[in-house]
DNA sequence: TTTTAATGTTGATATATATCAATTATTACA
DNA sequence: TGTAATAATTGATATATATCAACATTAAAA
């Protein structure tokens, strides 16, 4: 793993990617003065739950994975996370703390916007609060449906899950190159490396998928589709 | 079960109870205009997954049972909710379909508020707004508290769960009678039936409950605490 | 009250999944 | 480049949990 230090990044944010495109031209050049832009190389903490959240973030470049940490080892990867998204978290508004731990899975630019200053945009465009209600319902739909697949699924289904949203919603190609390890599948799976490592070999096996390494092939998606949905 | 069908009910909505007290008194009192109030019996469906979301719904009374449907016959009893709680789920300002369906467990009073009503009220009251963000995020911690749960804990602790979520936050006693089935506290703990009457005979059988058909006692609630942290 | 239906209970068994231990492959680093 | 550390893989085994079938109890209906 690459060891250089965390740097400042100053590329301009780009309001077109999220809810953001709804403040106005004014806001966004307000929002742009108190922002911080800060570069993470892969495998670095981006935040850590449980501490406290004095800025929104959102993610310029790179991917990071978002996680749910249990007291002892296990996490659940709730969802890679994308240039353009926002990195808030449930904590905003409430006790300002971070609910999830977010690590870099690619190196990273991340743009921080302090709370207050988020708060306040809220307070006086109420349409920019109304989408952003409207962007964490779209949020809590989505956990709706993972908590159906993570305790009603079997683990064929739970993994062929992980690997559709990776294909469809991640790295947009049948074949991808991916910097996730076995356990980090694993833990978007819910389920152990070794059972996640078996059921990728039976997915070969059967010619669903072709995997070596980091470089994954989906060749019958709708093989996994049916998996998901049936088995 | 009682036959007699939904009624109307026009008893006035308290605005105390919930993130509709941050409304200014004319806002309630234009709320109240356009609002319903309706009965329903234990038993009854109060709406359900997948069906249009023209209101959100407050309960006035009663209790009811919020759960997902998934495709076959499992379903994941997601909360109970109590009267003052605001029952309208991720639909509002998304597709404005209900995400999960409501069940009348003991005879319910409900307020009807029409989604349009509400959606101006956001516009107009940002402050409103980012209570009702705060309300949202507060839900959102609770459900990622759920998945950690039900993906982590074995069933004794997801059960334990269970017990400790009727005593402090539904009945607030250690001592209750429920309406809930035996399949609806396997439902809200993600197994069987079988798998929960199983376990609760195991912790009546170890003292630390006791249960007789609806009657539940809890008599060692740090017993309950530890297996669901430890166990 | 009698009958029927729904819900609860128990035991035997099959299946899904985790754990543990050993081995190999890959990556970081001196 | 060689060596240590980390990640991936495999097999054997134990455990957790669901399924199925039978039966008992309670609640609803005639």
């Amino acid at each position: 793993m690459n060891t250089k230090n965390t740097t400042i990044d100053n590329q301009p944010l780009d309001f077109s990617l999220n809810v953001l495109k709804f403040l106005t031209p004014e806001e966004q050049v307000q929002i742009d003065k108190v922002q911080y832009s800060v570069s993470f190389n892969k495998g670095e903490t981006i935040f850590k739950q449980g501490a406290p959240m004095p800025y929104v973030i959102v993610l310029k470049s790179g991917l990071a994975k978002v996680f749910l940490e249990d007291g002892k080892n296990r996490n659940i990867v709730l969802r890679i996370t994308k240039p353009g998204e926002i990195v808030g978290g449930p904590g905003f508004f409430t006790d300002y703390k971070h609910h999830f731990s977010v690590t870099a899975i690619e190196d990273c630019a991340a743009h921080y916007i302090d709370v207050e200053a988020f708060k306040k945009l809220l307070l006086h465009n109420a349409r920019f609060g109304l989408e952003m209600i409207a962007y964490l319902n779209n949020a809590h739909v989505k956990l709706y449906e993972k908590l159906k697949i993570l305790t009603h699924k079997h683990m064929n289904g739970r993994l062929a899950s992980t690997l559709l949203y990776l294909s469809n919603n991640i790295y947009n190609s049948e074949k991808f190159d991916t910097t996730l390890s076995r356990q980090d599948i694993a833990d978007m799976s819910s389920m152990t490396k070794e059972s996640a490592i078996r059921i990728l070999k039976e997915f070969k096996t059967s010619g669903i998928i072709s995997c070596q390494n980091n470089s994954f092939e989906i060749h019958d998606k709708y093989g996994l589709v049916n998996i998901l949905e049936n088995g």
